[in-house]
DNA sequence: CTCTGTGCAAACACTTTGCAGCTAA
DNA sequence: TTAGCTGCAAAGTGTTTGCACAGAG
């Protein structure tokens, strides 16, 4: 929603602080400074940072702070919709024996992965920024989502 | 490379697993009872097992095996190319702060992971048969390979 | 016979939980 | 004031490592 303005986005982040602030009144979460800390230091990270990176960062400006509450915070945030999760991290590992060419859905609920066959998607083309950049291995699409058996459980 | 037989690809298992085995003994590895009946498991699951998953799976026929030789097993085999990871298993959990359309790259080798955005992976369109089936949150394109700091790494 | 593979147990890394005191609203 | 938040510490999960013996080649 709110894409309208397509060329908005610069490092702006004072308009995103507020957008969070007004997301955490939305969800009856109370504004503490360990949580905007938090999440700026998250808006200011260009790699995607694990709970304890975000702690390390934290810590410089705020250094009472523990790696607790750096880890509630952020699954707070993904919750609430204002910080998403890496595909498939913190997840155990999974292993796959099909080799041949195949798609991933996964649950977020119960965390299971299904396949699915959709040839178009077996030869996606990269942007030459990125194919010159790294040596690609795998490309894939990957769907998240809930699958079949957990939507019919929620609405029981 | 080098395959020869680029038509292996049958449902029949009897064939992969000698190409399992073709496969070890390329990479200096004993075909072991419990590396057979690991990467038999492994063929023979739907779903996309953690390695205590596959233990369980594996002990109805071999009482005695550890999970310890499990989890190495399914690595030793994930590196010999005869199984694979689903996405990003395995990693701590990552979070991000951009919730604009963007896709991402991720470094096998050092885990770190990397933003793009190329406009036309933004809307992928998904078959009716999964769009239907399950409910689909989040559609992307995810890349995998090596970051152009590890690659240059490497060289030296 | 040799060298890899296996099982066991301890060590680790990361997350989650329970609780008492603290604080934003 | 009071519901939610934080810090601490302990408990859980899943993964990795070191080592002696067993077994494939």
């Amino acid at each position: 929603m709110t894409s309208r303005g397509a060329n908005t986005r610069r490092s702006n982040n004072g308009d995103k602080i507020d957008v969070f602030v007004q997301n955490c009144r939305r969800n009856g979460l109370k504004i503490t400074p360990q949580r905007m800390a938090v999440y700026k230091t998250l808006l200011e990270s260009k790699t995607h940072p694990s709970a304890e990176i975000v702690w390390g960062h934290v810590r410089r400006l705020f250094p009472g702070i523990s790696l607790d509450t750096v880890n509630r915070t952020l699954l707070t945030l993904a919750e609430i919709g204002s910080a998403s999760l890496v595909e498939g991290s913190g997840d155990v590992r999974r292993y796959d024996g099909d080799l041949d060419n195949h798609q991933h859905f996964r649950c977020i609920k119960c965390k299971k992965v299904f396949d699915f066959h959709y040839p178009p998607f077996d030869d996606i083309k990269v942007p030459a920024s990125i194919a010159t950049k790294f040596k690609i291995l795998r490309k894939t699409v990957y769907l998240e989502g809930i699958c079949d058996s957990c939507v019919s459980k929620s609405m029981s």
